[in-house]
DNA sequence: CAGCATCCCTCAAGATACTG
DNA sequence: CAGTATCTTGAGGGATGCTG
């Protein structure tokens, strides 16, 4: 996330600073408890709607929306809909979705690996 | 993040939801924007309070201590008090903590790899 | 300097209801 | 079924002040 300042050279530190306020907005839009499970949860799958709601523990209809929407709007998620009646709405990851995903699931890698570790760290940190 | 439910095994399934529902609680508490960004900004580097502050863009006095509490409670960064006067407070990752970092380089690395797919991607959908 | 406590307010998010 | 809109609440997070 560090931009490397190019002091001096012909690079103009305006762009500069636009791309990193950017950089950290699209951070925030990801680095966020939802979004990233959303993606672990579709994976390589398709889902429609309420699949995601059963599958994502604890999202409520109106956050899932919301995630979704975000991550369509930066081209994460294709979302497809059937104008049947009643409506099917199906979402899976784009290229792009997939690239985050792994990054996603080296996280979810690191918990399982550290899990003992940060347990019994809290054991201690609490008592 | 998925848990295996060996169904039928002599596998306690109790232990598995509580093993699942920590899991879930961790990434909670990891997955979100500022205590990502604290450990990006730590890196290698030993930082005290105030330099975390400066270097880690937006953040508040308050956020930054909260973030902090629960990182070190987690077992991700070490805290060494100085006992000087005024105090001297240095923060750095532990192992795990560097592991988790690893992730969220590739998470930032995939920020600017897909950082002009994401602009445009936004520009189609915003229009 | 770092941390904690307090106050206060905004906005995130749940519940509910209506539409195509 | 999926999505949108409205209302309401409370937790998240800022600002401030005090302490070791």
């Amino acid at each position: 996330m560090v931009t490397k300042q190019f002091k001096g050279t012909a690079v103009d530190e305006a762009d500069l600073r636009r791309a990193d306020s950017l950089a950290r907005e699209i951070f925030s839009d990801v680095a966020n408890k939802w979004a990233l499970l959303i993606i672990e949860t579709l994976g390589e799958r398709t889902l429609r709607f309420s699949e995601l709601r059963n599958e994502v523990e604890g999202v409520s209809h109106k956050m899932l929306t919301q995630n979704l929407r975000m991550l369509e709007r930066n081209g994460l998620v294709d979302r497809t809909v059937y104008p049947t009646v009643p409506p099917r709405v199906e979402y899976t990851l784009t290229v792009s979705g997939q690239g985050l995903r792994k990054t996603v699931d080296a996280m979810c890698e690191w918990t399982h690996r550290y899990f003992a570790d940060i347990e019994s760290s809290r054991r201690r940190f609490d008592g």
